[in-house]
This record gives structure tokens, sequence and C-alpha cells, in this order.
DNA sequence: CGAGATACGTCAGTCATGTTGACGTATCTT
DNA sequence: AAGATACGTCAACATGACTGACGTATCTCG
């Protein structure tokens, strides 16, 4: 315990040992980094008088076509009151259609239209042009630190839901 | 181009030839990485019948003392409306205290009273709580690797205000 | 000095998106 | 047949954003 320059504990043995420089500059980050993003798309979903909400639905819906409205409510933690607001509107406006559970005729399967899917995709383009061009300046060594960072981020209860997205459908 | 299999051109050339699931997979875990960190602390929020809005506010006073109106709306990009109301409400609650600038008496200085810094620093403890953890588990050179992806993220316009948080004080 | 720009405040109305609580219906499970 | 589940819906309300208009104090500069 002579040398006073370094920690005797290695960097990175406790949470308790990162310096708080370090965390507010990943808040700081994370906060900026996901406005941005967002920022992104919000005049194209204001020319079809959509919101943030409704992208979210969206995207997932996208994602993994014929997803139930439990599994997205499940997704967006929201009420299914709120949600079903968002719905309603997306289908008035032909980006959504549904259809009665085959295994479970409870259930509503939920689906894009041409129209919402073609809405989706340009959303999508103008998020991975300022997605990939981070990823590019980053470099891949970079991406893969930052996918794993995030999803230290996610709630073990959590990591199936969102790791589900991915593998089962394109 | 007899091998379908792959592209001609190597991965990670241009942006236009990330594979559309990397990109998802980010805009999926930015999405639940952000939420999940800043659900962490609503619950301290609402003991304080206080919302996100400011925790912000405060977030950024405690990052830089004496900060003028006009650079947290800034920091902020919301209307002056609405963050005076946000401003008036941590007054009242005696959170925050302001003082006319030295240099220019027309801005209004901002600083935490012993309240409000008493509260950001539990904010941020459960804040540091969660991210450290990810820090830990992903390790140091992903941590390195999310900062460099979320810097992406920041327009160039905006990099200068996000990186003057640090440095000029703690 | 005086005109205009700037920093900040404020009144008034609106919108987007979330919440709680209560209830209704169809369908599935046991 | 009874109860659980999936979904919908009515109603009231909270939060945090917005636009537009206007007022005051202070600074800057010709």
């Amino acid at each position: 315990m002579t040398d006073v320059s370094r920690p005797a504990i290695s960097p990175g043995a406790s949470p308790l040992f990162l310096r708080e420089d370090e965390i507010r500059r990943g808040i700081e980050l994370l906060y900026f980094g996901y406005t941005r993003l967002t920022n992104a798309i919000d005049q194209e979903l204001a020319k079809q008088s959509l919101g943030r909400a409704h992208h979210r639905a969206l995207y997932f819906i996208a994602r993994q076509p014929d997803l139930t409205v439990g599994e997205l409510l499940k997704l967006l933690a929201i009420t299914k009151q709120s949600l079903g607001r968002v719905l309603k509107e997306l289908q008035e406006q032909d980006f959504i259609l549904t259809s009665p559970g085959v295994v479970d005729r409870r259930q509503k399967l939920l689906r894009l239209t041409e129209k919402g899917a073609g809405l989706e995709s340009e959303l999508f383009r103008q998020l991975r042009q300022k997605l990939s061009s981070a990823y590019v300046s980053a470099g891949q060594e970079s991406v893969t630190g930052f996918w794993h960072v995030l999803e230290g981020l996610i709630p073990e209860n959590d990591r199936k839901m969102v790791f589900d997205l991915r593998g089962d459908n394109g």
C-alpha cells in the first residue's frame, strides 16, 4: 500500500469504486444520445399526425408480426387504456390490422398493413442513418461494448422479453 | 455475385451495409436500457412529488452550479414556459435558489440548496447503482465503446455543449 | 444618450401521453 | 358450470410538453 497513485483494489472490482465522473458521463451520454436519436423521426411522424407512442407500437408490431395485445403491453409497459387509444388511431389510419388469435380466439393479433410497413420502414431508414453513422465512427468493437453495457441496464426479469425480439423472426 | 449468402462488400465499409439486425438491436437496447435506468428513480421522485422534468433540471444544476436559465434551456431543449414551471416548483419546495448574474445582471444563476443537493445525491446514488453494475458486468472496454457510440449519436452542433459539462467543475 | 437586442418571466389555451378505477364480454381451462 | 384470462371501454385526471402574445430589466452599440 505504498503506491497511492492507484487504488489497492483493481479497477472494476466493485461498483463502489467507479468514479463519479464515469457514471455522470454515462448518464449524460445516454440522455443526449437517446433523445437525439428519437428526435430524428419526429418530423416524419408529424407528417402523419402521429407521435412517439404510435411509433413504438408500430416498431414492435413490425418486429414481431402477429404480436398479441398482451405481449405488446408487456413490451411497452403502459396501461391497456393508453395502448388502446394508440392502436385505435393506428387502425383508423390504416397502418395496422388485427385478426383473432388462431390458437386462442380471445387474443387479438396485430400486424402492419402495407401502408404501415411503408411508414415503419421509412422511419427505420432514418433511425438507421443516425445509428449506423454512430456505429461506423465508433468502430465494431465499440458497438459490442455499447450493447453489453445496455444489456446490463435491463433487469434480469426483462431480458428474455428483449432478447426474444431477435431470432424468431426478422 | 454467385454467392448470395454474403454481401460482396465487407461489413462495416459503409453505414449502408450494416445489417438491419444490428441496427434494430441498438434501437431496442437503447430504448429498454434508457427507460429501465430512468425507472430506477421514479419512486424516490414521487416521494417528493417531483417528476422526471424536475430531476433533469436538478441534475444539470448540480452538475454546473450557477448555470443560467438560458444555458439550462439549451441543455433541456424545451420551452421557457415549460422550464419556468419546473423551476418555480423546485424553488417553492426549497430545492434550488437563484441569484442575479454577476457579469450580466439580466441573467439568473441557478444553484442547489442543501436540501436540493441532498436529494440530487440520493437520486444519483440510485442511478449509479444501476449504471455501475452494468459497467462492471460489461467490463471497462465495453464502457468506452458504449461512450463512443453514444457520442456518435449527438449531432456535431450539440457536442460542445455536452462535453462542456465535464471538466470545468465536478 | 437612445434604440434595439437580449435574458427572463408570465398569462392563456392546447396537445400527447400517461395514470386509476370500474365494468363488460368473449373465450379458455379445469 | 365456475373462474380465470384477454381484451375493450367509459370517465376523470396528471404530467410535461407546446404555441402565441406580451411585459420588464438590462446590456450593447452607434
